[in-house]
DNA sequence: GATGATCTCCCCAGAACTGGGGATAACGCA
DNA sequence: TGCGTTATCCCCAGTTCTGGGGAGATCATC
């Protein structure tokens, strides 16, 4: 993956590649981590926890579309730590980028970004090409890095199991819900306690998001309306 | 808009386009909905409610580029209700298409969907060009309804709080919780109930959601390891 | 006619959570 | 030095959830 991401950057007339999502490095996290930067700029920008506070990165979860990094106060504004971070990445040999978001709901945030070495310019017709393979690319890391493991036949709800745990999902009380569905509490818990049972979890709030997860529910459940 | 929209998509060959967010269509909430899908369909999918439950819509949740609706089981796995989902459309005069998934963190979800009539096929080969146009045509709609988020408090929690709220995602009791962070359990309490507070909500199912859906945790969080 | 699935309702005991009220210590920042 | 933030711990009363045990009604299917 590496080597095929370096070729594509070098023919795209960039110097350096970062695929990645916006997290500290943990092992234990399946997050995906393709970095091909200044070693320099890479260690100061782990030591001081940059990923979540970068001016790139921040802007990046601000929109869907790639952007250059010399236009990044078009999407937010720069605090002066904020220059003094381009300044630095500057001066470790990072010159102008192109940055693409990758978000999906529920994921960590990630980007796939490229840059010319200090001093060199960004060919702007160029562009949408690199939008479209920073996406690729994204997608294409993400899925390797997924085991998709278990891949466990998801367990289907009922239609009133399913309704109950959308409103188990908003944070509402058994009695709360049986308020809204027009039923009685005793039934929203049974309802409740057959769905766990379904899912072979214990608490409502992994029922949940089990339920987020495989999609029986979606966050326009939670949040709609 | 949605004179240049009839054109491109007509350009593209397709026959009909939707660059919409993913929620009931309410004229007080500032949402990107631009459609041009056979009458008849979009009657009936407003109606039932289908934002939250189409297929296409669920799928575009789990990815960051687009897919071919004749591809949208190789994404998620389809039930029968979502079979007939499909079939009706089929029925209501959208053959195959393709979805590009448009997600911010903190805003609405949404997509950029081409549609073929029923009948004719993708021209595969054009696809990416259709990525490319789908992801920014559902910029610029967001930008011009200027939603920018609605403000969307994003608050941040401190490094505890977040591997509690991690914790609590997973099921776990404050008891299991004190025990895995080696600390004590009305420590943990203290920091989940900072957590609730924080998010302005009563129930840690609520808190979890919260959490998972601005990218304070992610599902990695929650399944991993 | 039996069987299974679904939806509805009921009771209970013990565990877990929630919302108040405290407190101490460490750290950085002004 | 004082103030704010964070992390740690403690107590308590009341509410909510969880895991057992039931039961009757409807509907489709075999």
């Amino acid at each position: 993956m590496s080597d095929l991401m370096a070729e594509i950057t070098k023919a795209m007339g960039f110097r350096h590649y970062a695929l990645v999502h916006h997290v500290d490095l943990k092992p234990a996290v399946r997050s995906v981590h393709i970095v091909d930067y200044p070693q320099d700029w890479v260690e100061r920008f782990q030591a001081r926890r940059l990923y979540a506070s970068d001016p790139i990165h921040r802007a990046s979860h601000r929109t869907n579309v790639g952007f250059a990094w010399s236009a990044v106060q078009s999407i937010i504004s720069l605090t002066a730590a904020d220059r003094s971070i381009l300044a630095e990445a500057y001066e470790a040999g990072l010159g102008d980028g192109f940055t693409v978001p990758a978000h999906i709901p529920g994921e960590l945030n990630g980007s796939c970004s490229f840059a010319m070495a200090a001093g060199e310019m960004l060919d702007h017709r160029q562009l949408p090409f690199v939008q479209l393979v920073g996406s690729f690319a994204f997608e294409a890391a993400r899925k390797i890095s997924r085991i998709h493991a278990p891949q466990s036949e998801c367990p289907s709800l009922t239609e009133r199991q399913a309704e109950c745990v959308a409103l188990v999902a908003r944070g509402k009380t058994d009695w709360e819900i049986s308020q809204i569905l027009g039923i009685g509490q005793e039934t929203v818990i049974q309802h409740v306690k057959d769905a766990r049972d379904r899912y072979g979890v214990t608490k409502r709030t992994l029922l949940a998001i089990r339920a987020l997860f495989d999609g029986q529910i979606s966050f326009a459940d939670v949040f709609g309306r």
